[in-house]
DNA sequence: CGTCTCCATGTGATTTTATAACATTTAGAG
DNA sequence: CTCTAAATGTTATAAAATCACATGGAGACG
Protein backbone atom coordinates (compact mmCIF):
# COMPACT_ATOMS: atom_id res chain seq x y z
CA UNK A 1 0.00 0.00 0.00
CA UNK A 2 1.18 3.09 -0.99
CA UNK A 3 0.14 6.43 1.00
CA UNK A 4 1.51 9.82 1.80
CA UNK A 5 3.23 11.35 4.91
CA UNK A 6 0.48 13.75 5.39
CA UNK A 7 -2.56 13.03 7.59
CA UNK A 8 -6.36 14.21 6.30
CA UNK A 9 -9.45 14.37 9.13
CA UNK A 10 -12.54 13.50 6.44
CA UNK A 11 -11.20 12.02 3.24
CA UNK A 12 -12.93 8.79 2.52
CA UNK A 13 -11.12 6.02 0.91
CA UNK A 14 -12.61 7.23 -2.37
CA UNK A 15 -11.76 10.39 -2.83
CA UNK A 16 -8.49 11.36 -4.68
CA UNK A 17 -5.35 11.36 -2.17
CA UNK A 18 -4.31 14.82 -1.51
CA UNK A 19 -1.47 16.39 -3.23
CA UNK A 20 1.53 14.74 -2.15
CA UNK A 21 3.97 17.63 -3.25
CA UNK A 22 6.84 17.84 -0.64
CA UNK A 23 4.93 14.58 1.22
CA UNK A 24 7.29 11.78 0.88
CA UNK A 25 5.30 8.59 -0.46
CA UNK A 26 6.14 5.37 1.13
CA UNK A 27 4.74 2.01 1.87
CA UNK A 28 2.20 2.68 4.30
CA UNK A 29 2.20 -1.51 5.56
CA UNK A 30 5.68 -1.54 6.20
CA UNK A 31 5.95 1.84 8.07
CA UNK A 32 3.44 0.43 10.80
CA UNK A 33 5.23 -3.10 10.95
CA UNK A 34 8.30 -0.84 11.70
CA UNK A 35 6.84 1.67 13.85
CA UNK A 36 5.25 -1.31 15.97
CA UNK A 37 8.87 -3.13 15.68
CA UNK A 38 10.52 -0.18 16.83
CA UNK A 39 8.10 0.55 19.62
CA UNK A 40 8.25 -3.20 21.03
CA UNK A 41 11.69 -2.43 21.32
CA UNK A 42 11.91 0.43 22.77
CA UNK A 43 9.83 -1.29 25.79
CA UNK A 44 11.46 -4.33 25.80
CA UNK A 45 15.16 -2.35 26.39
CA UNK A 46 13.55 -0.19 28.68
CA UNK A 47 11.40 -2.46 30.95
CA UNK A 48 7.81 -1.09 30.11
CA UNK A 49 5.15 -2.89 29.25
CA UNK A 50 3.53 -2.97 25.11
CA UNK A 51 0.43 -4.64 26.15
CA UNK A 52 -2.25 -5.54 23.65
CA UNK A 53 -4.36 -2.07 24.49
CA UNK A 54 -1.27 -0.09 23.60
CA UNK A 55 0.05 -1.61 20.82
CA UNK A 56 -3.78 -1.84 19.25
CA UNK A 57 -4.16 1.58 19.71
CA UNK A 58 -0.51 2.60 17.96
CA UNK A 59 -1.64 0.35 15.06
CA UNK A 60 -4.91 2.58 14.94
CA UNK A 61 -2.98 5.45 14.86
CA UNK A 62 -0.71 4.17 12.10
CA UNK A 63 -3.18 2.40 10.00
CA UNK A 64 -5.75 5.90 10.37
CA UNK A 65 -2.38 7.99 9.53
CA UNK A 66 -4.18 11.13 10.78
CA UNK A 67 -4.83 13.10 14.29
CA UNK A 68 -7.30 11.13 16.05
CA UNK A 69 -9.22 12.29 18.79
CA UNK A 70 -9.54 10.49 21.91
CA UNK A 71 -13.13 9.64 21.68
CA UNK A 72 -12.43 8.07 17.77
CA UNK A 73 -9.69 5.97 19.54
CA UNK A 74 -11.56 4.91 21.77
CA UNK A 75 -14.70 3.80 19.54
CA UNK A 76 -11.93 1.92 17.52
CA UNK A 77 -10.54 0.11 20.93
CA UNK A 78 -13.75 -0.61 22.09
CA UNK A 79 -14.45 -1.96 18.71
CA UNK A 80 -11.60 -3.89 18.97
CA UNK A 81 -13.21 -5.39 22.12
CA UNK A 82 -11.69 -3.55 24.76
CA UNK A 83 -13.02 -1.21 27.07
CA UNK A 84 -15.84 1.20 26.53
CA UNK A 85 -15.19 4.07 28.83
CA UNK A 86 -12.91 7.25 27.99
CA UNK A 87 -9.78 6.02 30.12
CA UNK A 88 -9.36 3.18 28.37
CA UNK A 89 -8.05 5.87 25.49
CA UNK A 90 -6.42 8.32 27.60
CA UNK A 91 -4.48 5.57 29.22
CA UNK A 92 -3.44 4.11 26.24
CA UNK A 93 -2.16 7.35 24.62
CA UNK A 94 -1.00 9.10 27.70
CA UNK A 95 1.48 5.92 27.38
CA UNK A 96 2.24 6.33 23.55
CA UNK A 97 2.73 10.10 23.92
CA UNK A 98 5.15 9.67 27.22
CA UNK A 99 7.09 7.49 25.76
CA UNK A 100 7.18 9.25 22.11
CA UNK A 101 5.74 7.03 19.83
CA UNK A 102 2.86 9.12 19.28
CA UNK A 103 2.78 13.35 19.87
CA UNK A 104 -0.83 15.05 20.68
CA UNK A 105 -1.69 18.00 18.51
CA UNK A 106 -2.55 20.70 21.34
CA UNK A 107 -4.54 22.90 18.36
CA UNK A 108 -6.59 19.73 17.71
CA UNK A 109 -6.85 17.89 20.94
CA UNK A 110 -6.54 14.91 18.95
CA UNK A 111 -2.87 12.57 18.56
CA UNK A 112 -0.56 11.60 15.72
CA UNK A 113 1.33 8.25 15.65
CA UNK A 114 5.18 9.57 15.69
CA UNK A 115 7.05 9.70 12.10
CA UNK A 116 10.22 9.38 13.50
CA UNK A 117 9.62 6.73 16.36
CA UNK A 118 12.92 6.03 18.74
CA UNK A 119 14.62 8.89 16.89
CA UNK A 120 14.54 11.66 20.42
CA UNK A 121 13.33 15.08 18.59
CA UNK A 122 11.41 18.33 19.33
CA UNK A 123 8.52 17.83 16.42
CA UNK A 124 6.82 20.62 14.88
CA UNK A 125 3.55 20.19 12.91
CA UNK A 126 1.83 21.96 9.99
CA UNK A 127 -2.05 21.22 10.48
CA UNK A 128 -4.04 22.21 7.53
CA UNK A 129 -6.61 24.56 8.46
CA UNK A 130 -8.87 23.66 5.82
CA UNK A 131 -8.96 19.90 5.75
CA UNK A 132 -7.65 19.34 9.19
CA UNK A 133 -4.22 17.18 7.62
CA UNK A 134 -1.21 17.15 9.47
CA UNK A 135 2.45 16.97 8.21
CA UNK A 136 5.38 16.25 11.22
CA UNK A 137 9.06 17.80 10.95
CA UNK A 138 11.16 18.68 13.58
CA UNK A 139 12.47 21.98 15.31
CA UNK A 140 15.13 23.48 17.08
CA UNK A 141 13.61 24.96 19.97
CA UNK A 142 16.96 25.75 21.37
CA UNK A 143 17.79 27.82 18.16
CA UNK A 144 15.72 30.29 17.24
CA UNK A 145 13.82 33.62 18.70
CA UNK A 146 12.51 31.13 21.56
CA UNK A 147 15.45 29.78 22.84
CA UNK A 148 17.31 33.40 23.24
CA UNK A 149 14.43 34.48 24.82
CA UNK A 150 14.58 31.16 27.34
CA UNK A 151 18.08 31.53 27.61
CA UNK A 152 17.79 35.78 28.25
CA UNK A 153 15.37 34.90 31.11
CA UNK A 154 16.50 31.68 32.87
CA UNK A 155 13.74 29.83 31.39
CA UNK A 156 14.60 26.13 31.32
CA UNK A 157 12.97 24.60 28.79
CA UNK A 158 11.85 21.06 28.49
CA UNK A 159 9.45 20.72 25.71
CA UNK A 160 7.79 22.99 22.91
CA UNK A 161 4.67 22.43 21.15
CA UNK A 162 5.30 23.57 17.49
CA UNK A 163 1.82 23.71 15.57
CA UNK A 164 2.13 26.03 12.23
CA UNK A 165 -1.64 26.19 10.99
CA UNK A 166 -2.08 27.61 8.07
CA UNK A 167 -2.85 25.86 3.97
CA UNK A 168 -1.54 22.45 2.78
CA UNK A 169 -0.55 22.14 -0.67
CA UNK A 170 -4.08 20.63 -2.25
CA UNK A 171 -5.84 22.67 0.00
CA UNK A 172 -3.78 26.23 -1.01
CA UNK A 173 -4.56 25.50 -4.52
CA UNK A 174 -8.43 24.70 -4.58
CA UNK A 175 -8.30 28.16 -2.84
CA UNK A 176 -6.30 29.65 -5.90
CA UNK A 177 -8.62 28.65 -8.06
CA UNK A 178 -11.50 30.34 -5.88
CA UNK B 1 1.90 49.46 41.10
CA UNK B 2 4.90 47.28 40.49
CA UNK B 3 4.30 44.39 38.74
CA UNK B 4 6.68 41.58 36.82
CA UNK B 5 6.20 40.30 32.92
CA UNK B 6 5.05 36.90 34.29
CA UNK B 7 1.91 35.97 35.22
CA UNK B 8 1.23 33.12 37.83
CA UNK B 9 -2.01 31.18 38.24
CA UNK B 10 -2.14 30.66 41.97
CA UNK B 11 -0.06 33.06 43.81
CA UNK B 12 -2.15 34.91 46.92
CA UNK B 13 -1.72 38.27 47.48
CA UNK B 14 0.59 37.51 50.44
CA UNK B 15 3.20 35.56 48.88
CA UNK B 16 6.04 37.15 47.60
CA UNK B 17 6.80 38.50 44.12
CA UNK B 18 8.24 35.32 41.74
CA UNK B 19 11.91 35.99 40.89
CA UNK B 20 12.15 39.06 38.59
CA UNK B 21 15.01 37.58 36.43
CA UNK B 22 14.40 38.41 32.82
CA UNK B 23 11.40 39.61 33.42
CA UNK B 24 11.18 43.39 32.82
CA UNK B 25 9.44 44.73 35.59
CA UNK B 26 7.07 47.67 34.86
CA UNK B 27 4.10 49.83 35.90
CA UNK B 28 0.85 47.77 35.67
CA UNK B 29 -1.85 50.51 36.09
CA UNK B 30 0.46 52.42 33.37
CA UNK B 31 0.49 49.06 31.19
CA UNK B 32 -3.32 48.49 31.57
CA UNK B 33 -4.64 51.93 30.37
CA UNK B 34 -1.60 52.01 27.36
CA UNK B 35 -2.93 48.31 26.40
CA UNK B 36 -7.02 49.17 26.59
CA UNK B 37 -6.41 53.06 24.76
CA UNK B 38 -4.35 50.74 21.92
CA UNK B 39 -7.35 48.62 21.75
CA UNK B 40 -9.84 51.52 21.44
CA UNK B 41 -8.04 53.14 18.95
CA UNK B 42 -7.54 49.76 16.60
CA UNK B 43 -11.37 49.29 17.14
CA UNK B 44 -12.04 53.03 15.91
CA UNK B 45 -10.06 52.92 13.35
CA UNK B 46 -11.02 49.19 12.16
CA UNK B 47 -14.87 49.91 12.64
CA UNK B 48 -14.96 47.67 15.33
CA UNK B 49 -17.28 47.76 18.19
CA UNK B 50 -15.21 47.98 21.65
CA UNK B 51 -18.34 47.41 23.58
CA UNK B 52 -18.61 47.00 27.58
CA UNK B 53 -17.95 43.41 28.02
CA UNK B 54 -15.11 42.98 25.19
CA UNK B 55 -13.61 46.13 27.09
CA UNK B 56 -14.41 44.29 30.54
CA UNK B 57 -12.66 41.12 29.69
CA UNK B 58 -9.75 43.19 28.36
CA UNK B 59 -9.17 44.95 31.54
CA UNK B 60 -9.76 41.67 33.79
CA UNK B 61 -6.96 39.87 31.69
CA UNK B 62 -4.80 42.65 31.67
CA UNK B 63 -5.31 43.24 35.58
CA UNK B 64 -4.96 39.51 36.43
CA UNK B 65 -1.81 39.37 34.26
CA UNK B 66 -2.01 35.64 33.83
CA UNK B 67 -3.22 32.81 31.71
CA UNK B 68 -7.37 32.88 32.19
CA UNK B 69 -9.54 30.01 32.10
CA UNK B 70 -12.91 30.72 30.23
CA UNK B 71 -14.86 29.84 32.92
CA UNK B 72 -12.54 32.01 35.43
CA UNK B 73 -13.30 35.09 33.03
CA UNK B 74 -17.12 34.36 33.08
CA UNK B 75 -16.89 34.32 36.61
CA UNK B 76 -15.51 37.63 36.70
CA UNK B 77 -17.56 39.01 33.93
CA UNK B 78 -20.53 37.65 35.31
CA UNK B 79 -19.52 39.33 39.05
CA UNK B 80 -19.24 42.44 36.97
CA UNK B 81 -23.02 42.00 35.84
CA UNK B 82 -22.82 40.59 32.85
CA UNK B 83 -24.64 36.81 31.47
CA UNK B 84 -23.61 34.22 33.05
CA UNK B 85 -23.41 31.75 30.45
CA UNK B 86 -20.45 30.19 28.69
CA UNK B 87 -21.20 32.07 25.42
CA UNK B 88 -20.72 35.09 27.75
CA UNK B 89 -17.04 34.86 27.96
CA UNK B 90 -16.23 32.89 24.81
CA UNK B 91 -17.22 35.99 22.54
CA UNK B 92 -15.33 38.59 24.44
CA UNK B 93 -12.58 35.99 24.45
CA UNK B 94 -13.01 35.56 20.93
CA UNK B 95 -12.79 39.14 19.89
CA UNK B 96 -9.78 40.06 21.31
CA UNK B 97 -7.99 37.38 19.97
CA UNK B 98 -9.38 37.59 16.59
CA UNK B 99 -8.20 41.42 16.87
CA UNK B 100 -4.41 40.44 18.47
CA UNK B 101 -5.39 41.93 21.96
CA UNK B 102 -4.74 38.74 23.54
CA UNK B 103 -3.81 35.25 23.05
CA UNK B 104 -5.26 31.56 23.91
CA UNK B 105 -2.29 29.46 25.20
CA UNK B 106 -3.37 25.96 23.52
CA UNK B 107 -1.70 24.26 26.30
CA UNK B 108 -3.49 25.45 29.13
CA UNK B 109 -6.57 25.54 27.09
CA UNK B 110 -6.57 29.81 28.72
CA UNK B 111 -6.16 33.10 27.70
CA UNK B 112 -3.52 36.04 27.78
CA UNK B 113 -3.56 39.25 27.49
CA UNK B 114 -1.43 40.57 24.55
CA UNK B 115 2.19 41.82 25.83
CA UNK B 116 2.55 43.43 22.53
CA UNK B 117 -0.91 44.74 21.15
CA UNK B 118 -0.78 47.01 18.61
CA UNK B 119 2.44 45.17 16.85
CA UNK B 120 1.56 42.37 14.68
CA UNK B 121 3.76 39.76 15.73
CA UNK B 122 3.96 35.75 16.17
CA UNK B 123 3.81 35.02 19.97
CA UNK B 124 5.48 32.37 21.81
CA UNK B 125 5.20 31.76 25.05
CA UNK B 126 7.31 29.97 28.09
CA UNK B 127 4.98 28.19 30.26
CA UNK B 128 6.12 26.85 33.63
CA UNK B 129 4.92 23.54 34.59
CA UNK B 130 5.35 23.93 37.88
CA UNK B 131 3.38 27.37 38.64
CA UNK B 132 1.90 28.08 35.48
CA UNK B 133 2.87 31.53 34.99
CA UNK B 134 2.92 32.77 31.44
CA UNK B 135 5.92 34.88 29.87
CA UNK B 136 5.11 35.77 26.41
CA UNK B 137 8.26 36.50 23.71
CA UNK B 138 7.82 35.89 19.74
CA UNK B 139 8.89 33.92 17.42
CA UNK B 140 10.29 33.85 13.35
CA UNK B 141 8.06 31.11 11.99
CA UNK B 142 9.62 32.00 8.51
CA UNK B 143 13.32 32.08 9.37
CA UNK B 144 13.68 28.32 11.29
CA UNK B 145 13.34 24.64 11.11
CA UNK B 146 9.74 24.95 10.70
CA UNK B 147 9.67 27.72 7.67
CA UNK B 148 12.44 25.44 6.04
CA UNK B 149 9.59 22.57 6.05
CA UNK B 150 6.86 24.66 5.24
CA UNK B 151 8.59 26.37 1.73
CA UNK B 152 10.01 22.07 0.91
CA UNK B 153 6.12 20.91 1.32
CA UNK B 154 4.83 23.93 0.02
CA UNK B 155 2.65 24.19 3.15
CA UNK B 156 1.22 28.19 3.47
CA UNK B 157 1.86 29.40 7.21
CA UNK B 158 -0.79 31.55 8.67
CA UNK B 159 -0.25 31.81 12.33
CA UNK B 160 1.88 29.57 14.62
CA UNK B 161 1.36 28.07 18.06
CA UNK B 162 4.97 28.23 19.57
CA UNK B 163 4.71 26.65 23.43
CA UNK B 164 7.65 26.22 25.40
CA UNK B 165 7.13 24.21 28.53
CA UNK B 166 9.47 24.23 31.58
CA UNK B 167 10.57 25.64 34.29
CA UNK B 168 10.38 29.49 34.80
CA UNK B 169 13.48 31.46 36.97
CA UNK B 170 12.17 31.16 40.69
CA UNK B 171 10.73 27.07 40.41
CA UNK B 172 14.30 26.53 38.83
CA UNK B 173 15.65 27.73 41.49
CA UNK B 174 13.55 25.89 44.24
CA UNK B 175 13.57 22.82 42.44
CA UNK B 176 17.67 23.06 42.71
CA UNK B 177 17.01 23.39 46.16
CA UNK B 178 15.44 20.10 46.79
C1' DC C 1 -37.72 61.25 13.56
C1' DG C 2 -38.88 56.55 12.41
C1' DT C 3 -37.67 52.04 11.00
C1' DC C 4 -34.92 48.68 9.08
C1' DT C 5 -31.01 45.83 9.43
C1' DC C 6 -27.10 43.99 11.43
C1' DC C 7 -24.59 42.72 15.00
C1' DA C 8 -24.11 41.97 19.87
C1' DT C 9 -25.89 40.07 24.03
C1' DG C 10 -28.37 36.88 26.92
C1' DT C 11 -30.21 32.36 27.92
C1' DG C 12 -31.04 27.28 28.14
C1' DA C 13 -29.47 23.10 26.44
C1' DT C 14 -26.10 20.08 24.67
C1' DT C 15 -21.74 18.32 22.95
C1' DT C 16 -16.98 17.38 23.38
C1' DT C 17 -12.90 16.62 26.03
C1' DA C 18 -10.76 15.02 30.19
C1' DT C 19 -10.21 13.22 35.04
C1' DA C 20 -11.45 11.19 39.63
C1' DA C 21 -12.23 7.29 42.30
C1' DC C 22 -12.30 2.66 43.08
C1' DA C 23 -12.80 -2.53 42.14
C1' DT C 24 -10.69 -6.31 39.59
C1' DT C 25 -7.25 -8.60 37.04
C1' DT C 26 -2.72 -9.88 35.58
C1' DA C 27 2.35 -10.07 34.96
C1' DG C 28 6.43 -10.70 37.05
C1' DA C 29 9.56 -10.88 41.39
C1' DG C 30 10.81 -13.54 45.08
C1' DC D 1 2.85 -20.17 45.13
C1' DT D 2 2.16 -15.82 46.82
C1' DC D 3 2.92 -11.13 47.04
C1' DT D 4 3.12 -6.73 44.92
C1' DA D 5 2.78 -3.28 41.61
C1' DA D 6 0.97 -2.00 37.47
C1' DA D 7 -2.65 -2.28 34.14
C1' DT D 8 -7.48 -2.59 33.01
C1' DG D 9 -12.27 -1.88 33.58
C1' DT D 10 -16.18 0.57 35.45
C1' DT D 11 -19.19 4.46 37.21
C1' DA D 12 -19.40 9.06 37.86
C1' DT D 13 -18.18 13.74 37.32
C1' DA D 14 -15.61 17.76 35.95
C1' DA D 15 -14.02 21.01 32.55
C1' DA D 16 -14.12 23.13 28.05
C1' DA D 17 -16.65 24.50 24.09
C1' DT D 18 -20.58 25.02 21.00
C1' DC D 19 -25.52 25.17 19.32
C1' DA D 20 -29.82 27.33 18.80
C1' DC D 21 -32.73 30.84 19.45
C1' DA D 22 -34.88 35.08 21.67
C1' DT D 23 -34.00 39.93 22.78
C1' DG D 24 -31.91 44.42 22.41
C1' DG D 25 -29.31 48.37 20.77
C1' DA D 26 -26.38 51.11 17.38
C1' DG D 27 -25.99 53.02 13.02
C1' DA D 28 -27.63 53.55 8.07
C1' DC D 29 -30.99 55.47 5.41
C1' DG D 30 -35.06 57.62 4.06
Amino acid sequence: MKCYNMTSKSRSNSDPLPDPVGFEAHDHADCIVTAVATAEAHCARNGLRFTPVRRKALEILLQEHRALGAYEMLDRLHEEGFGSQPPVAYRALEFLVDNGFAHKIERLNAFVACARPGASHSPAFMICRDCDSVAETHSSPARGAIGDAARATGFQIERTVVEAVGLCPSCAERADHA
